[in-house]
DNA sequence: AGCAAAACGGATACTGTCAATCCGCTTTTG
DNA sequence: CAAAAGCGGATTGACAGTATCCGTTTTGCT
């Protein structure tokens, strides 16, 4: 066994090589459809090959899990940065919170990920390191502009967004676009209005708190 | 065994009359708090009772849980027929979905009993189905008076209830009056509006399609 | 071609959670 | 006090997922 730790100790046999491709690919299309819920032995069978290479490629489901989604929550991460630099900031939250949610319907993992038990993931708590300051940035401007209530703090988007999880695998198969409907309603709930209204009957949670309620969100459920 | 079916056929043993109304104690109490999920050996353990005392007195979960029951959605319609009663027609629809939201965060069992599997129970669908015609006479009210945004429609209200339950369970140790937060943004969401808004982005489920979702959104798994 | 190492497949073991049963022991009651 | 009624909880069974093991196949090298 020669240097066990260093640079690309040997290529991988033709057949292993594609096994691993076959199973990455079919890994991203099974969590993508079904979240994390899908079990190896789907996504092996999916990928015409047997458990045993699935284990051999990937010693245990989080490591197959953690390599397939850097670049999933690079996307959001993106996304986000647009929307703190859209001049118009109600639109700029607006969008980003719409993004967020379709990126949760269009991809199950991604939700499950955000909100599930999963959060310990080290990867994951870093996104959120780098999404909240973004969230708050993206409150305040809208707070200054007058057009979100004043009353709504941005520990309430991700709150929101947890909301949306399971509405979403709800209405999956029924009606893909419902969710939609759902998340305008809220949105129309945290716009700045003329009048005055009765407050909220309950302050946000602290932000710091948030990750504990995204956590017990978890709709991990399946056939 | 002498005319089975009959009134009363003999007394139970002073200890097994104890024993009962113990489990039915344990069991509304453990209901109450953890949802259905509560399992019979907790609810035997909680009774300070052997488990197969609890299968001795009610031979299936089911039959225990639909005894149990019957009252509290008996509270559920009498709230809704007082709500529709009421001269305030958004008084009375606000108050009708924020008083099963509270019903549903008091008793987790009735949550899960609103939302998950369980439709199939006879006795839910039942009380389904007199609930949903006031809720439609709730929203037409509230319509006529201008006071609920024309574009929300009945088969939106138990949508609505149904997103809470997932809230109800993630925030019920860490805060347990936050769903009321957002159950407060939802209805500012549903209050009419003198501006023109935006449409909303999909039309609602068929009412009668309702179902169908409320049966997915539930976070204990069915029996 | 021939062979050893690498990789494969999938049956199998293991794990955890609950519902439900069984039977030797205890309590009640006449 | 003895038989009937009831009890407790270890145990069984079902189920769903993760992970392992090992006899067989494929590959790469000479």
């Amino acid at each position: 066994m020669p240097h066990a730790s260093s640079e690309s100790p040997r290529p991988l046999r033709r057949d292993a090589a594609r096994n691993r491709q076959r199973i990455l690919e079919a890994a991203d299309e099974l969590f993508r459809r079904r979240g994390l819920s899908a079990s190896l032995n789907d996504i092996a069978h999916y990928a015409g090959v047997g458990v045993g290479t699935v284990y051999r490629h990937f010693p245990d489901k989080d490591q197959l899990v953690e390599g397939l989604f850097e670049q999933r929550f690079e996307e959001l991460v993106r996304r986000m940065e647009e929307a703190v630099a859209d001049p118009d900031a109600w639109h700029g939250l607006t969008s980003f919170i719409r993004f967020s949610t379709e990126l949760q319907a269009s991809d199950h993992a991604i939700k499950d990920l955000l909100t599930g038990g999963h959060v310990g993931l080290e990867r994951i708590s870093r996104i959120r390191a780098r999404l909240m300051p973004m969230g708050e940035e993206l409150v305040r401007r809208a707070h200054a502009d007058g057009q979100l209530r004043q009353d709504i703090e941005a520990a309430d988007l991700p709150v929101i967004q947890a909301m949306m999880g399971p509405l979403i695998d709800a209405s999956a198969e029924l009606d893909p676009d419902l969710h939609r409907r759902y998340l305008d309603i809220m949105i129309r709930g945290i716009a700045a209005r003329p009048e005055q209204e009765p407050p909220l009957s309950t302050p946000p949670l602290a932000l710091d708190r948030v990750d504990e309620i995204m956590v017990n969100v978890s709709s991990a459920r399946r056939r």
